[in-house]
DNA sequence: TATGCTAATGCTAATCATTCTCATTTGTAA
DNA sequence: TTACAAATGAGAATGATTAGCATTAGCATA
């Protein structure tokens, strides 16, 4: 299934900032991207949309599935491409480097914790804050 | 220790302002406050602070550990009492009830999923989004 | 392939939470 | 009581995100 087709059933048209915004993420360069940060890429890659525009795209693109949005520590949200596997992230706090975790006890214990509590959990959200350590953290940036 | 020590012992003067936002969170009539709640409670029982005095009082006591702050979904944070014992938070969807619960099983993954990673944990923050069932959920507040 | 309609885009202005500025007021230690 | 630094209050400023609206571009049809 290419990108035409994601948009298509997802019932959106494909234009060409659609287009753009979703080769952006399949290109794979940057797996978590706020909507500054795409806004940019595009522009330096000669693309120019409106950042009104990317706004719009990532929330449809969020709600048809195509992209999952985080809320990491401070106030802007990311995005990243949704390739059906859920998982959890761990951030630095010096570096900004952001890697990806499953554990499925982890999953599990909290189905436990809020059905124990009379709660049907629908959703989570779990970040790791910590500091990478020496080759791969780049002190801030 | 009484709220004078708490502020003295953190470094800041006891002023009016400061004994009221801690005397709320005390008085523990509800949990979790954002700024605007804060806010407008003490409006409401004739003391007028003003609004940046809410906020800026609001991070003076998280630096100084008298409070938590935490972002549920959504755009605002909020605050609650720091009373020494670390939880996590489940937050219906539907009528924005808040409860706490803690899983130590839950806890030591997470440590482990950092170390074996090569991270040193820092802090984390996980919230359980779910509906809460019949006689507790109050239905869109 | 040309036409028309609706959805999509791109500005700019508006929102919302939060922070900053700065003149005024208030704790507090001498 | 005095003096001074720290704290407050009001409103302006900020930064991310959204809304409004006139213009443009997909796409289905003739």
């Amino acid at each position: 299934m290419n990108e035409l087709t994601h948009l298509k059933s997802a019932g959106l048209k494909s234009t060409l900032p659609r287009l753009k915004v979703l080769s952006l993420f399949e290109s794979g360069s940057e797996r978590h991207l706020s909507a500054e940060d795409v806004y940019k890429k595009l522009l330096a890659s000669g693309d120019d949309v409106g950042l009104a525009t990317v706004y719009r795209v990532l929330n449809q693109f969020e709600q048809a599935g195509l992209l999952v949005k985080h809320h990491f520590e401070g106030d802007k949200s990311v995005f990243e491409l949704n390739q059906g596997d859920h998982h959890d992230h761990i951030v630095c706090l010096q570096c900004g480097r952001v890697e990806e975790f499953y554990d499925a006890t982890i999953e599990q214990r909290q189905k436990k914790a809020a059905a124990e509590r009379g709660f049907e959990l629908h959703d989570h959200s779990l970040y790791i804050y910590a500091n990478c350590v020496k080759p791969k953290c780049q002190f801030r940036n």
